[in-house]
DNA sequence: CTTAAGAACGGACCCACACCCTACC
DNA sequence: CCGGTAGGGTGTGGGTCCGTTCTTA
């Protein structure tokens, strides 16, 4: 299946929703339509999910990078617990029009580049972990314009829409499991929410919002098509696999009523089979796994001692003499570093 | 169809030590 | 302020362990 085309040139890929107008967007359609007056320009919009493509983000999930729309985040976030564990955040609204430099990373990637932007370009920066920390918790705040705009001057606006539309049940299992790589994205793990039979809403934590999804039993890590056909068979128990227009109308835009031909031609969202759900998650976390969980080496030269060192059972061992000596007339030294 | 045993899979852990970084003089 | 030194923390890879899931009888 085609990405979802731009309502308005009905040509160019649609790389984001606005919810004020119901309508998937181009970057370039979008820079028309939202600059054209004051009003237009206050109008909240919101990438489009990454798996799917078909229907706008709710959720940014900070360990994948990526942007979901309600299926796709139950789908893959209730694949295994340590999934069900990853930190994620409401989508939260942008309101300027796209720059030329955003627009390319929209162009080369969408919302993944905008995430990647925002959660992962200084994760090896000390100093700017604070400010990463501190942008991550304004996601969990209501953006000062929303609460100007009077489509969505509601206080309960980042988590009550999500409420009404999440169509999922809390509770339930929590792996008590870390997940060490999501541990270097953020300094926020490690609270888990208390379990409870009653349903409850979302859990915000001091940074986190957390989730939870359950009845899904644990499945293996990893990408196998297993795992695949379980996230995927369950999916097909719920709602669509893709939201159909009239719960995405409701997901994205929950505060006002939109009229006109935008409006219809949102509603006319083609439902995605499961086949092509099951390759678009594929081929996301394909590339989530290539993108994110690459080993890297810091430092060459101890990478370089690591495999010159000798081992017990593949463990390190002490250098005795005798190694000393042969690594001396081998030509052993010091490695320079890189 | 259910159950149990074995196989397969994958993440966590461990080890030594050169290098990096910070504090101190 | 600058350079030298000391000391603690960090990162590196392969084998093993162990928990979970799958397969088969």
């Amino acid at each position: 299946m085609a990405s979802k085309l731009c309502d308005s040139c009905k040509s160019a890929t649609a790389t984001l929703f606005c919810r004020a107008d119901s309508a998937f967007l181009c970057v370039n359609c979008d820079n028309k339509v939202h600059a054209a007056n004051k009003l237009a320009s206050r109008h909240a919009r919101v990438w489009v999910c990454e798996v799917c493509e078909q229907a706008p983000a709710h959720v940014t999930c900070k360990a994948d990078a990526a942007a979901l729309c309600v299926t796709c985040d139950r789908d893959i976030h209730s694949a295994n617990p340590l999934a069900r564990r990853h930190e994620r955040v409401p989508v939260n609204p942008f309101y300027d029009l796209l720059t030329s430099g955003s627009s390319t990373a929209v162009k080369s990637g969408g919302a993944v580049n905008f995430l990647e932007e925002r959660c992962f370009s200084n994760v090896e920066g000390d100093a700017e972990a604070s400010t990463e920390e501190a942008e991550a918790a304004s996601w969990l705040l209501p953006n000062p314009k929303a609460m100007e705009s009077p489509d969505l001057n509601s206080g309960q606006y980042v988590f009550t829409d999500m409420d009404r539309y999440l169509d999922m049940e809390y509770g339930g299992g929590v792996d008590t499991k870390l997940e060490a790589q999501e541990q270097n994205s953020s300094g926020t793990d490690g609270v888990v929410p208390v379990q409870s039979k009653n349903v409850r809403p979302p859990v915000v934590n001091e940074h986190c919002f957390e989730m939870e999804y359950p009845g899904s039993k644990p499945f293996v890590y990893g990408y196998s098509s297993h795992c695949l056909s379980q996230s995927v068979s369950s999916s097909s128990l719920d709602v669509g696999v893709v939201p159909d227009s009239n719960a995405m109308t409701d997901v994205s835009n929950p505060y006002t009523k939109p009229t006109g031909s935008v409006m219809e031609s949102a509603q006319h969202a083609v439902p995605m089979s499961s086949a092509d759900r099951e390759a678009r998650v594929l081929r996301y976390r394909e590339k989530r796994k290539n993108r994110k969980f690459e080993k890297t080496i810091r430092y060459a030269s101890r990478k370089a001692y690591a495999e010159t060192r000798p081992r017990i059972k593949g463990r390190f061992a002490k250098r005795t003499d005798v190694d000393l000596e042969a690594d001396r007339s081998c030509g052993y030294g010091v490695v320079p570093s890189f």
